[in-house]
DNA sequence: GGCATTCTTATAACATGTTATATTTGTGAG
DNA sequence: CTCACAAATATAACATGTTATAAGAATGCC
């Protein structure tokens, strides 16, 4: 590896330095390709040839920032389905503490338009979420005859939903953490053995106070004159 | 309402036709507004001054397919759950018997580019699931303390994630139902009375059977060499 | 029937993601 | 040092969603 490949890493770094910049500064309308590469101080074609395309772009952004292991590793819950309930709670207030960038990271996620495989499983995301998991299934919290994969995708699946609402504008922030919660907490009640049922149970009644809470305080949700029907 | 919203209405028509044509010809590469106003026999600018944009014009064409509450009001199965998985079973059919047409679509719907309200959630749809689920908890099979409209929401995240996979990729055709229904039968069985939970695991557990079998008979998903760590 | 309004049309233009081309630059090897 | 190669650059071009503008046609009202 000579210079060559340095100057090309050098470029690679600039290159989502400057996207996260941008991100950060004024949201998705910023970003276009031109006003990224001209701040990256490279020319149009470059990103192209380092990434592919400003999806790819997006998601290397999101790579980038780690420091949510870092946290939880903090966590000392010795519950294990709690701790999964918390992992999923401090990944959501992540994202609330920087809504403008995640909102647009996320909104790049969902871009569907785009045939770049980021695919919301990766390795390194997938054996956390493995691990709490299976060490739920260690402590006789989750029913043997579950498969820990096809839970996990469940789990991801409602996580993503939420979170597409977020992005969508169909529910609110504070709402959020309460309608991860209360997924996950009907799923795992789905999931576990009968005698952690009760404490579920009382998850799932405190998130939907919460949000009733929530719904009460605001208008109905306007209604849309056209929408489809699936 | 004179000729003058009679021509308007015919013009409708005409392009939603159009676009209907185009999608189950091409796909949606080939639905360029240009095409489409060209095949509808208008000029360029009268689609957005009737609909606004694109996406509302294929979420039209979505809002005009109106097969399924048919279908489904021939189904008697008198085990209030059991319609629920019945229902949403046979909605992922409705989508695989026409796939190329229901993939364009879904993928608008998914589009976030757009400020087009359209909410998953409309009146019709929703009052046909809050009866599916009314008549389950007025048959006991709900336990009283869970909010309807809250599960009904729990259970359009996971059918949304599922096709949003679809959409994606990341999911066979063949796997989109035992995957819907694996979800909605743990949803269910975490908000359920208790008696009626085994009849649910079983449904777990065939559906999770029928999953592994699928990916049993196909290589492992091919690892993507960088994706996010959300 | 004549006129004003409203909408379509035709057309151009713009923004942006993406690709292609040709030129230049820097690097590594002999 | 020199040359060949690889990759970046500058630049143009393309596709497409969308908007703007001016002109023209249909409609409804008097």
């Amino acid at each position: 590896m000579g210079r060559r490949e340095a100057g090309k890493a050098d470029r690679r770094v600039r290159i989502i330095q400057a996207a996260r910049d941008l991100i950060r500064e004024t949201g998705n309308p910023g970003l276009s390709m031109r006003a990224l590469a001209s701040r990256a101080g490279v020319s149009l074609a470059t990103p192209y040839n380092l990434f592919g395309s400003k999806r790819a772009i997006v998601l290397a952004v999101l790579q980038d920032v780690k420091a949510f292991h870092q946290r939880f590793a903090e966590v000392e819950t010795s519950d294990p389905l709690e701790r999964l309930l918390v992992a999923v709670e401090m990944q959501i207030a992540l994202y609330l503490d920087d809504p403008v960038f995640y909102h647009t990271v996320w909104t790049a996620m969902f871009d569907l338009s785009d045939s770049v495989r980021t695919t919301f499983y990766n390795p390194r995301r997938d054996s956390f979420w493995q691990g709490l998991i299976a060490q739920a299934a260690q402590a006789d919290a989750i029913a043997p005859e579950i498969d820990q994969d096809l839970l996990l995708r469940q789990l991801d699946h409602h996580f993503r939903s939420t979170l597409m609402d977020w992005v969508l504008g169909e529910i609110e922030p504070r709402a959020l953490t309460p309608t991860v919660r209360l997924g996950y907490a009907l799923i795992l009640k789905g999931a576990c053995m009968p005698q952690w049922r009760p404490a579920l149970h009382l998850r799932i009644l405190e998130s939907q106070a919460e949000l009733r809470d929530h719904h009460a305080s605001r208008d109905r949700r306007p209604q849309a004159e056209q929408g489809p029907t699936p």
